[in-house]
DNA sequence: TCGTTACCGAACACGTTGTTCGATAACATT
DNA sequence: AATGTTATCGAACAACGTGTTCGGTAACGA
């Protein structure tokens, strides 16, 4: 890829991420993406066919990036799949989201949209169905089981979500542990 | 109120509500609400000062019905906030909504908007917030008052949202078991 | 009957979106 | 270093949505 390119993809992705956490999605303007991101309109254009776009591909680098089931051999840090006990998938996602290197947390607040919520959403429910059997003991019988993945996913973003508004005041572990005394 | 204002106010509401079960909030523009409405633009704006305060009254209105504190004596349907049981209050909370009176089930749908979730949700908590003891069994004292609070409420809305989603199949009764199973 | 008030509808200014096009400069290749 | 390619710029553009204004008309309530 050109480095006019790659410069330019990421100015813009710079500019969205520092927009989307002070502002509604909806509520930006590409006016606004293109005078910060300090581009012509029309390279805005050639990148991302619309704003919609824009977001649908930011997300995606994004939750890649987190959800990535790459082994990445030759890093010591803890992969969120290297399993050693049986909640250690999800405080290593506590713990990898509690870096925000990815701003992603600034995105969870409430005044953030939807549609990132619903990616967000859709990338966790395929981590968690292949964990499921993590929630076994806690599951009766008369349970339906889309209704009970359902709630394991949504519990985790609302964990998650609480979290983060209160400040990150407790540890990964402490919230690792939050999670799973009430699911 | 004049007769004229009143027929107005209803007909925007009714053209508001067909297409929020069509459409999201933000694709909806005033230009169809007043053509089904068929109403002035003019007059749309002389009743509310934008799309957005149509929302919020529209809201408001809705949840007010639902939600509603006072006592209607002279009616004999259960009111969701007599309690007869343990688990009453939630299984009106769902019956009531079965009926569907006021289309809110169609407004729950995945298409349909944040903000009126976040309405949902504000109303919800303080319906939750004077029932809390009825949970206290199942919490444990380690949990933070706030994140038990959140996680009942996100349960309950996560609940409604998969009975919609699910076709609404099963009962009132079943929907409230399986509620308070998970919670 | 009479004064008030809501509605109409057409026009308006404004902001945002997404497109177009020719000129310029950065790039990769040889 | 010379060449052809390609990304960017910037300015203009049409299309659309928003919210306002205003004079004329008709429904309303007393």
């Amino acid at each position: 890829m050109d480095r006019r390119q790659r410069k330019t993809r990421e100015a813009i992705f710079t500019a969205f991420t520092e927009l989307l956490s002070k502002k509604d999605f909806n509520q930006i303007t590409v006016g606004e993406i293109i005078e910060r991101a300090d581009i012509g309109r029309a390279t805005f254009y050639s990148h991302f066919e619309t704003k919609d776009f824009l977001l649908k591909e930011f997300c995606e680098e994004l939750f890649c990036h987190i959800f990535d089931t790459e082994n990445d051999e030759g890093h010591n840090h803890h992969h969120i799949f290297d399993c050693e006990g049986a909640d250690s998938v999800f405080l290593h996602l506590f713990q990898h989201l509690q870096k925000n290197d990815n701003n992603i947390l600034a995105l969870l607040s409430s005044q953030n949209n939807e549609l990132f919520l619903k990616y967000f959403r859709s990338n966790l429910e395929l981590l968690i169905e292949s964990h499921l059997s993590l929630f076994d003991a806690r599951k009766s019988k008369d349970i339906p089981d889309t209704f009970w993945k359902n709630h394991i996913v949504a519990t985790f973003l609302e964990t998650l979500k609480w979290w983060v508004e209160n400040g990150l005041k407790e540890s990964p572990r402490m919230i690792t542990e939050y999670f799973f005394m009430v699911v």
